[in-house]
RNA sequence: GGCCCCUUGGUCAAGCGGUUAAGACAUCGCCCUUUCACGGCGGUAACAGGAGUUCGAUUCUCCUAGGGGUCACCA
């Protein structure tokens, strides 16, 4: 059995986005499964669609992500002398021919054909064009591009692992251009004599790229190659169903790991849109995800990204996440909502890992802190909706934010520390009971609102020592 | 429009001729909890439609419908 070498061949018109990392992800996860070679290749054979930095970006989301290639990365652009050599191949053979048609003309030929209601097609009008002949034109000078000779009214099939057999007949299909005017090779032309050239084994690259597989099979047999093995994968769709682009909001890798997802909630969630283990296991680390891999496994039709479901993997791992680690990380959270300078953040690092404790059993993304800036620095609170505010108005509730202003205010009077300690809190939370009669939700909730203005929220204690007495006593006031 | 592909709950999905049609997210309810959550238990909810093949179709075949992809000197 050959050694298993696949590739992540993106182009780099811009930043790596969901659809692109979860294929590069299944590429990386298939080649470790099978010990073999994970490669990555830049695309970039159209001068135009260039965007400058997006081979770093690229590489940095990726490599966020955990996947790491093992070689490359081979540009394209920097391979030119070979596509020439192939393609002088293919007209030497009789597989390719010279075309002189300009833009103008193909343009309009297409306009009339789509008028007549026909596939646009190129008409064949250089393909009879003795080889001579057209050499001397090419030599000349003339502007021309390279085109594949397909045969007609020929049917090629091939296997792809996902979708089965497929055969296409060559009538439906054009006669590719292969080597642009500017001596770039097309895509069609540039992956398989670089697939083949760099021994790729197995080709998992996105659903838009099954109806144009046929012209590559041809191109293996052209050049007489031994074809890979084709494995398309389904596309991933937004909430409209609908192919995920940016009007569904963000889908570049680098706008989750800006609102604070984890490499390996997004890594993790990612890998299931499309594909299943045998275990029916969810929670699994690269690891996991590398050894239960199999192509066979791969799902035939699109799948919808779900935020939510995201948002559920990402909260399973803030919650395991290291304490240090996610302090770091929630740094320019806490700083962009408001809560502080960066200065600070270093300064009172006691205070911001204990909001981070409270917080992270409900948080669905770092960027989630900014809803509790209020509940950790407002001076003064109101209650949030009328069902808190009835609960304010029974006479139970008063007597109980009554009896906790007290307590608070005679601790502080006497020269008490205003800090307080969670367990100090229950301490008093207790007091205020046995001096109320109230117990329960008729002891807590009052308090709770008192304190916050909602009916939910972080674990009272936490909060309390967070907010320390002087700042509950202050919103207690703003009850009066 | 031509060609190609796809179709199990709201979403991701298991299933690969005989099942009470898994599980997860979301949602609803109960329990736990002197608050909020976590957690535990349970509920609602699906084989697009129609013909075949078969003793028996979610599973195999065909048709219809719906969805997607593709028809560039873009990838």
């Amino acid at each position: 059995m050959k050694k298993v070498r696949v590739r992540f061949a993106p182009s780099p018109t811009g930043y790596l986005h969901i659809g692109g990392l979860r294929t590069a992800l299944y590429n990386y996860l298939f080649a470790k499964k099978e010990g073999g070679v994970y490669i990555l290749r830049i695309e970039d054979t159209d001068q135009t669609r260039y965007v400058e930095g997006a081979i770093e970006a690229l590489i940095n989301s990726s490599a966020w992500a955990g996947v790491v290639h093992d070689e490359g990365p081979y540009i394209q652009s920097e391979r030119l002398p070979l596509y020439k050599k192939c393609a002088e191949e293919l007209i030497e053979k009789g597989f390719a021919y010279y075309c002189f048609c300009d833009k103008d003309r193909l343009e309009k030929l297409r306009d009339d054909q789509k008028n007549a209601g026909d596939t646009p097609k190129y008409d064949g009008k250089c393909r009879d064009i003795p080889l001579e002949e057209a050499r001397r034109r090419v030599a000349a000078g003339e502007e021309h591009v390279v085109r594949l000779k397909l045969p007609e009214n020929r049917v090629i099939k091939f296997t792809d692992l996902v979708k089965g057999e497929i055969s296409v007949n060559t009538d439906d299909l054009d006669d590719q251009v292969l080597m642009k005017s500017d001596g770039y090779p097309t895509y069609h032309m540039a992956v398989v004599v670089d697939d083949n050239d760099m021994g790729i084994t197995h080709v998992l690259r996105g659903d838009e790229w099954l109806i144009s597989t046929p012209k590559h099979v041809y191109l293996y047999e052209a050049f007489g190659w031994e074809q890979p093995v084709y494995v398309h994968l389904p596309v991933i769709l937004g909430d409209d169903k609908k192919k995920l682009s940016k009007r569904q909001g963000d889908v570049a890798v680098h706008d989750f790991e800006r609102k604070g997802f984890l490499p390996e909630a997004l890594v993790n969630y990612i890998a299931l849109v499309g594909w299943s283990s045998d275990d029916g296991s969810e929670i699994m680390s690269m690891q996991e995800m590398i050894d239960k891999f199999s192509l066979d496994r791969i799902s035939h039709s699109g799948g919808v990204f779900s935020i939510d479901k995201l948002r559920w993997f990402n909260n399973h791992y803030i919650r395991i996440a290291d304490i240090e680690r996610l302090y770091s990380l929630c740094k320019p959270h806490f700083v962009s909502a408001g809560f502080c300078t960066e200065d600070e953040y270093e300064s009172n690092k006691r205070r911001y890992v204990l909001i981070i404790e409270a917080l992270r059993e409900r948080l669905g993304a770092l960027s989630d802190i900014a809803d509790f800036k209020d509940y950790y620095t407002a001076e003064s609170v109101s209650a949030s909706d009328s069902e808190a505010a009835d609960i304010m108005e029974e006479p139970g509730s008063k007597a109980v934010v009554a009896s906790l202003k007290k307590i608070l205010t005679d601790r502080v009077a006497s020269g008490e520390a205003a800090q307080i300690s969670g367990d100090e809190f229950k301490a008093v939370c207790k007091q205020v009971g046995a001096e109320t009669s109230q117990k329960g939700k008729g002891l807590f909730m009052p308090i709770r609102i008192a304190i916050s203005g909602e009916m939910h929220g972080p674990d009272l204690a936490s909060t309390a020592e967070i907010l320390g007495a002087r700042l509950i006593i202050k919103r207690l006031e703003s009850w009066e």
